[in-house]
DNA sequence: GGTCTAACTTAGTACATTGTAA
DNA sequence: TTACAATGTACTAAGTTAGACC
C-alpha cells in the first residue's frame, strides 16, 4: 500500500486544511514522485482481442441467419398520421403528381431524391442503444488508381546522375517531389524517414543503376518541375474539357457516394480509400515523412448486411473479410501501416447514424446543466482532501472544467509529445503567487496552449504540491490518476459524463451566455458579426487554432491602404466644401476638424497607390484589348495608345503634387455643397465598415471558428439565434451544415434554450 | 487496477469552388 | 471577363472512450 491510501493519520488538526505544508503529511508528499507512469510504446503483440461480445458472424464458418439474433426487418420510415407530418405528406403527394404531368426525367429524379431524404429520424423516437442498424448495403470502396510511371526523360538525379527506378520506386520518389516546396520537405525528420522508406523500397523493387546513400545528393528538381507542368496544364485546361473530367469523376464515384441503410438511402463519408503517400505527422512526429502504403482489396474488411450481395472486388483481388455487425457504424475498414491503426469508411455527417449520435451528444452535455452546481461544489471540496489521489482528481476536474482542457491520454514514444490535463508534466506550468499559472505546452495537433491565469486558491496550492520535489521538468504533474479514472468517477455524478462532456457543455453554455447578451437591432450583417463574434469567443475557449495565411499581413495592408484611400478622399471632399463656401468652417469647426488628420506623408503614400493602380489598370487594358485584337485577326494598337494614357497619367500626378504644395484640391466646377457633403457620408460609411472589417480579420487571423461550430456549439442555439434574430440560416450555416444539422433546423425554435 | 485496441469524435490543413473587385 | 481572395469542403491525423482481458 502507498502512503498516499493511507488517510490522513496525521492531521495537523487544521481545519483550513489548506496550505500544503499542514495538509499532507510529509511522508506523504514525499512519495509523490515515484511510480512514474510509463510511456506507452506502441507493440505489436498480438493480443487481438475482442471489444465486446457482439453479433460479430464471419462469412465463411456461420450459416446461421443473423435473424435469429435480431430479427432484420426492413423498417419503414415512421411517419406520424396526425398533426404536421401527415398533412405534409399529402400536400407533397399532390404537388408531385401535378409536377409528373410536367416534369422532365431528370426533374422526377431529383423529386425521388428529395423524397428520399426526407426521413425524420428525429421525430421516430427510436433511438436504440446498441444496435446502429438493421440492414445495410453497399458497394465497398472505391480505390486510388494504379501508379502510372513517367515519361521516361523525367528522373530523379543523384549525384548529379539520372536515376533509373522501377515504378514502385520512382513512385515513392514522386511523392516526395511532389512536396518538394512544402514545409514538410525542409524539414529533417521527414526526409530521414522518407529517405530510409525510399531506399527500402528502391532495394525491394531490384535496386537502381546508381547507388544512393546520401539524402543530400539526391536531387528530386526535375521531377517537381514536371508535376508543376501537369498543374498548370489541368488549371488551362478549357471549360468543356473540365466539364468533361468533372462528369467523368462523378460517374466513377457514383455507385460508392451512397448505400442503403435501413432501406433508405444515405450518403457515405469517406468512400475513397486513402491513397499512398508520405505520412504527413503533425508537430514533431516521429513518423512524419514515413511511406504510407498501398491499401489493396486484401486489406479491407467490409461491414455490410448479410443478405447483402458482396460487392465485386477489383479484378484479380479478393477481400481481406466480410462482417455482418450490426454494433458498428462503419461500412468498410483497413489497418494503416504507420501506427498500424485502424482507418474506417462511415457514414456522411448528414446521415441519420450521425445525426442521431450528435444529437445524443448534445442532449448528454445539455443534462450537464442540472448537475453542474453538484459536481461543481463536490470537486471543491476535493480539493482539499487528505488523499492525494483525490486532490488530484479535483484538481484535473478544476482544470477540465474551467480551461477546457481535453482528458489528456497517454501517447507512446513514436508520437508526437503533445498533453492534455492528466499527461501535463512539471514544465508545462509555471506557479507565480499568489494564485497565477501559466500554462504552457503542446495540446492535440501540436496547438500550443498559453494562458496566463488565476486559478483557485487551493488549486494553486495543490498545483504546487503536485510539483514539489523530488519532482523535476518531464515528471507527470498527476501522477496518481488518469482519464479512465476520472471519467469513472464523472459517471457516479451523471450517466453519460466524461471528460469530453465539459467542453461541449462549456462551448455551448459560453454560446447561449454570449447570445443573450445580442440585442436584437440593426442589420443582418451587423447581427451575423455579433453571432460571429459570440462564436469567437468560444473557439477561444476551446483553443482553436488556425496557421495565420501567408497572405495575411498582404491582406491586412490592402485594407489599411484602402481605408487611408477613404479617409483622403473624404478630407479632400470637405477641403472642396470650404472651397465652395469658406464660411461653414466657422459655422461648424467639428466638421472640419479632421482636416488635418492626415500627414503629407500619409497624403502622398495615397497618391502614389492611385496613381500606381491607374498605371497598371491601364497597361493592363492595353495588353487585353491586343489580345483580343489578336484573336480576332486584327490589326494590334499601336504602343503610342498606351504612351497617351500613361501621359495623362502622368499630367494627374503633377496635379496632385500641386495639390499637395498648395492643400487645395482640383475640382470639377458642377459640384454643389450638398452634393458633397453626401458624397463625405457615404464615405464615412464606408470607412466605419472598412474598419470593422479589418478588425474581424485581425481578431480571426488566428482563431478557427469552423470546429468550435462544427462539434461544440449545440446546431439548436444557432438555429434558435437565425429564428428569432431573423437571419437567414444560409447566414450561419453552410449548405453541408445545413444538411447535418438538418435535424435542429426543423426541431428547433426561437425560444429555445441550451 | 493496468494495458490493449476498436470505434468513435474532433482537428487543422490542403485543395476546390465561389465571390468580388477591377 | 478575369484574377485573386475568401469561403467551403475533403481529407486524414490525432484525440477520447469503453470493453476485454490479464
Amino acid at each position: 500500500m502507498t502512503s498516499d491510501n493511507i488517510p490522513n493519520s496525521n492531521p495537523v488538526g487544521n481545519e483550513d486544511s489548506g496550505d500544503e505544508s499542514e495538509s499532507i503529511p510529509l511522508a506523504q508528499i514525499d512519495t509523490l514522485a515515484p511510480t512514474p507512469k510509463k510511456r506507452k510504446s506502441t507493440k505489436n503483440g498480438n493480443g487481438a482481442t475482442k471489444r465486446k461480445k457482439r453479433l460479430v458472424i464471419k462469412d465463411e464458418d456461420d450459416d446461421e441467419p443473423l435473424a435469429l439474433k435480431s430479427p432484420v426487418k426492413a423498417k419503414k420510415p415512421k411517419t406520424k398520421l396526425n398533426g404536421k407530418n401527415g398533412q405534409e405528406k399529402v400536400k407533397k403527394e399532390t404537388s408531385q403528381t401535378l409536377d409528373a404531368q410536367l416534369a422532365t426525367p431528370t426533374d422526377l429524379i431529383k423529386k425521388e431524391k428529395e423524397e428520399e431524404e426526407t426521413y425524420k429520424w428525429w421525430e421516430a423516437q427510436d433511438m436504440d442503444g446498441e444496435q446502429k442498424w438493421e440492414s445495410l448495403h453497399h458497394n465497398g470502396v472505391m480505390f486510388p488508381p494504379e501508379y502510372e510511371p513517367l515519361p521516361s526523360h523525367v528522373k530523379m538525379y543523384y549525384d548529379g546522375k539520372p536515376v533509373d527506378l522501377a515504378p514502385a520506386a520512382e513512385e515513392v520518389a514522386g511523392f516526395f517531389a511532389a512536396m518538394l516546396e512544402t514545409d514538410h520537405a525542409q524539414n529533417p525528420v521527414f526526409q530521414k524517414n522518407f529517405w530510409n522508406d525510399f531506399l527500402q523500397v528502391v532495394k525491394e523493387s531490384g535496386g537502381a543503376n546508381v547507388e544512393m546513400k546520401d539524402f543530400t545528393k539526391a536531387d528530386f528538381t526535375k521531377m517537381h518541375a514536371h508535376f508543376e507542368m501537369l498543374k498548370e496544364q489541368k488549371k488551362n485546361m478549357s471549360r468543356d474539357e473540365k466539364k468533361a473530367l468533372k462528369e467523368a469523376k462523378e460517374k466513377e464515384e457514383e455507385p460508392y457516394k451512397t448505400c442503403l441503410l435501413n432501406g433508405r438511402k444515405e450518403q457515405v463519408g469517406n468512400f475513397r480509400v486513402e491513397p499512398p503517400g508520405l505520412f504527413r505527422g503533425r508537430g514533431a512526429h516521429p513518423k512524419t515523412g514515413k511511406l504510407k502504403k498501398r491499401v489493396y482489396p486484401e486489406d479491407i474488411t467490409l461491414n455490410l448486411s448479410k443478405e447483402c450481395k458482396v460487392p465485386e472486388p477489383p479484378a484479380g483481388h479478393k477481400w481481406g473479410e466480410v462482417r455482418h455487425d450490426n454494433t458498428v457504424a462503419w461500412l468498410a475498414m483497413w489497418k494503416e501501416n504507420i501506427s498500424d491503426s485502424l482507418k474506417y469508411v462511415r457514414f456522411a455527417a448528414n446521415s441519420s447514424v450521425k445525426g442521431q449520435s450528435d444529437f445524443k451528444k448534445f442532449e448528454t452535455a445539455r443534462n450537464l446543466k442540472f448537475h453542474i452546481d453538484a459536481i461543481r461544489t463536490d470537486y471543491t471540496k476535493l480539493l482539499k482532501d487528505p488523499l492525494m489521489q483525490n486532490r488530484q482528481m479535483a484538481t484535473a476536474t478544476y482544470l477540465i472544467d474551467v480551461f477546457a482542457l481535453r482528458a489528456g491520454g497517454e501517447k507512446g514514444d513514436d508520437e508526437a509529445d503533445t498533453v492534455g490535463c492528466c499527461s501535463l508534466r512539471y514544465e508545462h506550468i509555471t506557479l507565480k503567487p499568489p494564485n497565477q499559472v501559466i500554462f504552457d505546452f503542446l495540446g492535440k495537433d501540436s496547438i500550443r496552449f498559453y494562458q496566463e491565469v488565476e486559478v483557485d486558491k487551493q488549486v494553486f496550492k495543490n498545483l504546487r504540491i503536485f510539483k514539489k520535489p523530488p519532482k523535476q521538468p518531464g515528471d507527470d504533474l498527476f501522477d496518481r490518476i488518469s482519464p479512465p479514472m476520472l471519467n469513472k468517477q464523472f459517471q457516479g455524478y451523471m450517466k453519460g459524463l466524461t471528460a469530453k462532456v465539459f467542453r461541449t457543455y462549456n462551448a455551448s453554455k459560453t454560446m447561449q451566455d454570449q447570445i443573450d447578451l445580442i440585442p436584437n437591432e440593426g442589420t443582418v450583417a451587423e447581427k451575423v458579426v455579433r453571432f460571429n463574434a459570440a462564436n469567437r469567443t468560444v473557439a477561444i475557449l476551446c483553443n482553436h487554432q488556425r496557421t495565420v495565411s501567408k497572405t495575411h499581413g498582404h491582406s491586412v495592408q490592402r485594407i489599411h491602404d484602402r481605408i487611408k484611400e477613404m479617409m483622403w478622399q473624404k478630407i479632400r471632399t470637405k477641403k472642396m466644401i470650404l472651397e465652395l463656401e469658406p464660411g461653414l468652417r466657422r459655422k461648424d469647426p467639428k466638421y472640419f476638424e479632421e482636416l488635418e488628420d492626415l500627414s503629407k506623408e500619409d497624403e502622398q503614400h495615397v497618391h502614389h497607390l492611385l496613381l500606381e493602380r491607374a498605371r497598371e489598370q491601364a497597361q493592363r487594358k492595353f495588353e487585353r484589348e491586343n489580345q483580343k485584337l489578336k484573336a480576332e485577326g486584327k490589326e494590334l494598337l499601336s504602343s503610342s495608345v498606351l504612351d497617351e494614357k500613361m501621359e495623362k497619367i502622368k499630367e494627374q500626378e503633377k496635379d496632385l503634387a500641386e495639390e499637395l504644395k498648395t492643400g487645395k484640391p482640383v475640382m470639377k466646377s458642377t459640384t454643389t455643397v450638398e452634393k458633397l457633403k453626401a458624397q463625405v457620408e457615404k464615405l464615412d460609411g464606408r470607412i466605419v465598415n472598412t474598419t470593422f472589417q479589418l478588425q474581424d480579420k485581425e481578431d480571426n487571423s488566428e482563431v478557427s471558428l469552423g470546429t468550435s461550430k462544427l462539434n461544440y456549439i449545440d446546431p439548436r442555439l444557432t438555429v434558435m439565434f437565425s429564428k428569432k434574430f431573423d437571419v437567414p440560416i444560409e447566414k450561419l450555416f453552410t449548405k453541408t451544415l445545413r444538411d447535418k444539422f438538418k435535424w435542429a433546423i426543423e426541431s428547433a425554435d426561437e425560444n429555445w434554450r441550451f
